[in-house]
DNA sequence: TAATATTTACCGAACGATCAGTATGAAAAT
DNA sequence: ATTTTCATACTGATCGTTCGGTAAATATTA
């Protein structure tokens, strides 16, 4: 290698991605990313040479393996789905920032970022989510319908609670979606079988 | 009176407001907007002295009037509670065109539209929504505590869907919704007093 | 060891295009 | 004739992007 970077690509993703969920990938203009970033603009496009699209493909990319690994995975895991979900609950409330800061799947599914092949993976993120959750209520004991209908209750309702967090100003719909959360998802199991292997 | 114009104020601010619902208020560009209108930038900024600023916020004021009628109040009628949702259910179906279009008060509720004086009307109009069904589930017999939260809940639930549908790309989420609203709301009523009066 | 070449990271300046916004006057109605 | 609507043409600013060149590290020679 030559001369060092003066932020790694994973610090210089985290700042490019904070830039993109706060205003949106049409209101990131370069200056601001310039900015957040801590390099002139010329630079990014040394880092990114497909230019913005690019900067919020990696941003998104570096996101969902997060997401992957932080969520979905857990939701998978094999201790009891309470024990489980509560420690998902916790990854999620400090990845929003308590609701104060927004999903970038809802912020990057908008023109144009819709119509590029980043639309896929952002379909894809939403699905995972829901099979992870209803993964994770099939081993509390529901049975694969109704598991899937819990799950895609819970995504909606966690979706919408960022959404009205950020309408209202107050991160408490977020709040009180994530405590009420296993009791939606895996209240009033049936069958404890998750835990059981 | 002199010259009568091309486009009547009512028809101009439905063509306007559905470009910015279409790609946000930073995607809205004054070309855009000319083309969706029908009339060149000078003639939009003759209706528009305040310019796209006014255009957004005239858009979400006309959107909330249409609001207030056609889904406030009428969840604030004399019907029977189950019967002013159903009605109010068609009516969110059409505004949102079935989950295809999204919703203003999310598109709008970002920067820099977060920082005017449109943010408290878009705070206004979640805590309105909320209000109103929660009337309803108090109409249908529940105490003003669960009312309220199945009222927050429901909320949720519809602009989840909405995001859902949109980042699925598939109406089905919000449709779904829309069915199971009743029962989320006012499901299991224990007295029906709405409709005693 | 010292000098040079190579490689990579970075930056200032400028590009054409488009942004929101405006000045001016013609067209169309009363 | 007067008033209002609309269109052409323009402004300065900012957009995303590109280019020429410098800074800082390693690799290669001598």
């Amino acid at each position: 290698m030559a001369r060092p970077q003066g932020v790694n690509d994973e610090e210089l993703l985290q700042r490019l991605a904070r830039v993109f969920r706060d205003v949106g990938y049409e209101g990131a203009s370069l200056a601001l990313l310039s900015q957040a970033a801590g390099l002139q603009k010329a630079s990014l496009y040394h880092r990114f040479p497909g230019g913005k699209q690019q900067m919020a493909d990696e941003v998104l990319k570096a996101a969902l393996a997060w997401y992957g690994e932080n969520i979905l995975q857990r939701l998978h895991g094999d201790g009891a789905p309470a024990e489980r979900l509560a420690l998902v609950a916790r990854q999620l409330n400090a990845y929003y920032s308590g609701g104060r800061q927004a999903c970038l799947l809802n912020v990057l599914a908008s023109p144009p970022m819709q119509h590029g092949p980043s639309s896929d993976a952002i379909k894809g993120a939403f699905q995972a989510l829901i099979a992870a959750f209803a993964h994770l209520a099939e081993d509390a004991g529901f049975d694969p319908a109704t598991a899937r209908r819990r799950a895609e209750r819970s995504v909606m309702g966690f979706h919408g609670s960022l959404v009205l967090s950020r309408g209202l100003g107050s991160p408490r719909p977020f709040a009180n979606f994530l405590v009420s959360l296993a009791d939606e998802l895996i209240g009033g199991a049936p069958v404890q079988k998750g835990s059981i292997r």
